[in-house]
DNA sequence: GACAATGTTACAGT
DNA sequence: CACTGTAACATTGT
């Protein structure tokens, strides 16, 4: 679910719906999907902690940083988690099938969409609904932060918030001014110079700005900044106003897809035309630093 | 079977 | 130490 736009939605969605509720219980099949600090460190008792720390606890709100959802729970606890490539969390009526240890939507509708069961982690609500993690590759991560102190110990690297009004193309070369030789469209998926931007938003934003993805950040002029600046918060609003990107696996808390891969210009549009007026030009593909990139091969330079 | 997949990070190399 | 690029994580869909 990946990128700002998707875990926006998210974390919208699910807060009206589960503010002021309270958890009466929690279920994961991992033996522990919970990593605690280091990578491929994972504590088999963290889980068991995990759900005695947050029965009982209300729900204060859901928000987002970065590609985070945090859920803040009563007490100064917050529980954050990461969704990676293929997470998403649904809310509504699920039930246990006890023989397959699978969950298993009640209701008939979008929840019963192929790629909203692969369900590894529950949150049972006082209310009858519950919150449930599906994650078809199992990269995501979930973590219980115990206080504001240490929340903001997680959130130190982070950039800054690419839809604040504060950023703009000057805060945007300032960042990615720390990184002169990365190219461009590393840079901008890069959390620790700005965040939310992933493969889609970046290529998309790029496309915008007619600006080539491999170019260096030391070669880009001050009129390039402020038009990716400019698409930057364009495209990511965008995305949040067609509920998110659901070219893969993204659904909202309702089961339901995104509209915004309707709208690319350039991502997954190889061989095809380029939608800019006036431009005879065709989307190319080629891996940039282990991503794949899209790009007009005439009116990006 | 081969390949690609919205993200992040440990590690290797310069 | 600072910066940059690659591999790996686990699994599924095409």
């Amino acid at each position: 679910m990946p990128e700002l736009p998707e875990v926006h939605t998210t974390a919208t969605i699910l807060n009206a719906l589960v503010r002021d509720k309270n958890i009466i219980d929690a279920w994961s099949d991992y033996d522990s999907p919970f990593y605690v600090g280091k990578k491929n460190i994972k504590d088999p008792a963290y889980f068991k902690k995990f759900r005695k720390e947050i029965i009982g606890k209300k729900i204060v709100r859901v928000w987002r940083r970065a590609k985070n959802v945090l859920i803040d729970i009563e007490g100064d606890s917050t529980i954050l988690i990461h969704m990676k490539m293929t997470g998403h969390l649904l809310h509504g009526k699920f039930a246990l099938d006890a023989k397959k240890n699978q969950w298993q939507a009640v209701e008939e509708g979008p929840m019963k969409d192929p790629f909203n069961r692969f369900i590894h982690f529950v949150i049972s609500l006082s209310d009858g609904n519950r919150i449930a993690f599906s994650d078809m590759r199992k990269f995501a991560t979930v973590h219980l932060i115990s206080d504001k102190e240490a929340l903001g110990k997680t959130f130190e690297k982070l950039g800054p918030e690419p839809l604040e009004d504060s950023f703009d193309w000057k805060a945007l070369k300032a960042r990615l001014s720390r990184r002169p030789n990365m190219k461009i469209k590393t840079a901008l998926m890069d959390q620790g110079l700005v965040v939310g931007i992933g493969n889609i938003y970046s290529d998309e934003l790029l496309w915008m700005s007619k600006v080539n993805p491999e170019r260096r950040i030391s070669s880009i002029s001050d009129a390039d900044f402020r038009l990716m600046t400019k698409s930057a918060k364009e495209v990511l609003s965008k995305g949040i106003d067609f509920g998110g990107d659901s070219m893969s696996d993204y659904r909202n808390p309702h089961g339901v897809p995104g509209e915004f891969q309707m709208h690319h210009n350039a991502y997954r549009r190889t061989g095809k035309g380029c939608n800019r007026k006036s431009c005879n030009g065709v989307i190319q593909r080629k891996v940039i630093n282990g991503r794949s990139a899209h790009f007009c091969d005439t009116c990006q330079r």
